[in-house]
DNA sequence: TTAAAAATTTAGGTTAGTCTAAATATTGTT
DNA sequence: AACAATATTTAGACTAACCTAAATTTTTAA
């Protein structure tokens, strides 16, 4: 069985490998869970011993078979009882990451599954993050970053690259819920801020700093 | 903030100051938590640091007015968590209090009473026993042990005095669900075996071992 | 291609929570 | 009241997960 600590640890690798690809840094690790680099090194060096990262000196680590199932094991726990706790307890979406954060080490196995079941089968949590199956294969979303978009097209909000409480209470401020239907009418050569209309009728103007947590879906 | 294993102490002595009264002994603690009476002297000290408790060299220990409520309000969660995992996620009752005990340390302070509020507001968890209230108050059951019945006498099985899985699933295994109702026929001489009526139309034999166990309500 | 900068590891320490063995206090029994 | 039995505490050690400071390796860039 794993610790707290160590499945902590899995999840932030995990993360890291999937933005860029290469093996992940000790001081990348360090920074993402507010550790020193000397204590992630002590870490590493256990998480290999237990076959979850291979690791090689000065080299950085990547997840092994089985530390890759553990740690999408547990991002599916944390984006179910993400799930749960809006759809079902009424928390707003901006509430729920640190409680999830607390759940998704409950080890009880049959746990999981049920709670799937409870929930319908959820596919995407309440940040539009996909939830891995119980097989663990995550159904992969085609998104385009707002910025990315060229002004005169349009779609819709369907995930948050950052999910900090004080940007997702931004964007509910602004009307800008998952689902929404956004149009990029233009990139403002002065700031690089954006000019939207939202659901056809409401026009609004955000900054590329909160465009590029933004991820689109075209329509089709 | 208390961690996990300060817990886990208050709550074994909140249990084992309901059962006798008069100060709690280090070696009964000692012997619940299964660690060694010289590590229950180490947290005993730390707890009395906190204000936690009441500790006199020697003498045992008592929880504070402080302890007692935090302890209170983890057995509410746990309760609560084990009507979730049986009502709605439909686990047996035999089989929650393990993942109870984990859920139970939970933090998120707005989570338990939106649980409460999602689940009805149960008064009692899944064996029986009475979920405290928001401010910590316990609604107390005038329960009888079978044992104690008189020969002739009905009433009907509103609780459990031990939790284990094995004796959980006899019970189902015998029909006495919570909410039957029992009729005592005859106590035996010989071994003190109990002869019961149950739901007016099944009679049953079960050990007098068994029957220390279970917790009736007169009918009124 | 080499020296400086940056990244990483090693060495040595700390704290929480556990242990065993030994010392001490309390309780029970003649 | 005195001694034996029992309960409890103290002393000293261990592991997991952290830390700082120093050493070492890798990378960058003159
Ligand atoms: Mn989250
Ligand atoms: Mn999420
Ligand atoms: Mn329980
Ligand atoms: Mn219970």
């Amino acid at each position: 069985m794993n610790s707290f600590t160590e499945e902590n640890y899995l999840k932030t690798i995990f993360h890291l490998s999937e933005k860029a690809d290469g093996p992940v840094a000790t001081n990348s690790i360090s920074e993402v869970m507010g550790n020193k680099a000397a204590s992630v090194t002590d870490m590493l060096r256990k998480l290999a011993e237990k076959g979850l990262i291979n690791y090689v000196k000065y080299q950085g680590v990547s997840l092994t078979k089985k530390g890759r199932e553990t740690a999408i094991a547990i991002i599916r726990k944390h984006r179910l009882w993400e799930v749960f706790l809006v759809e079902k307890l009424g928390f707003k979406w901006d509430e729920v990451h640190d409680i999830a954060e607390e759940l998704e080490h409950i080890k009880a196995p049959e746990l999981v599954d049920r709670l799937d079941t409870f929930l319908g089968h959820p596919t995407h949590d309440p940040h539009g993050d996909p939830i891995p199956n119980s097989h663990g294969e995550f159904q992969h979303n085609e998104w385009i970053i707002l910025t990315k978009m060229n002004p005169g097209q349009t779609g819709i909000l369907s995930g948050v690259s950052e999910h900090s409480t004080v940007f997702l209470q931004y964007l509910e401020q602004q009307g800008l819920l998952l689902g929404t239907r956004i149009k990029l009418e233009e990139i403002m050569a002065f700031d690089g801020s954006l000019k939207l209309l939202i659901n056809q009728n409401q026009s609004l103007s955000i900054s590329r700093e909160a465009a590029k947590n933004l991820l689109m879906l075209h329509e089709n």
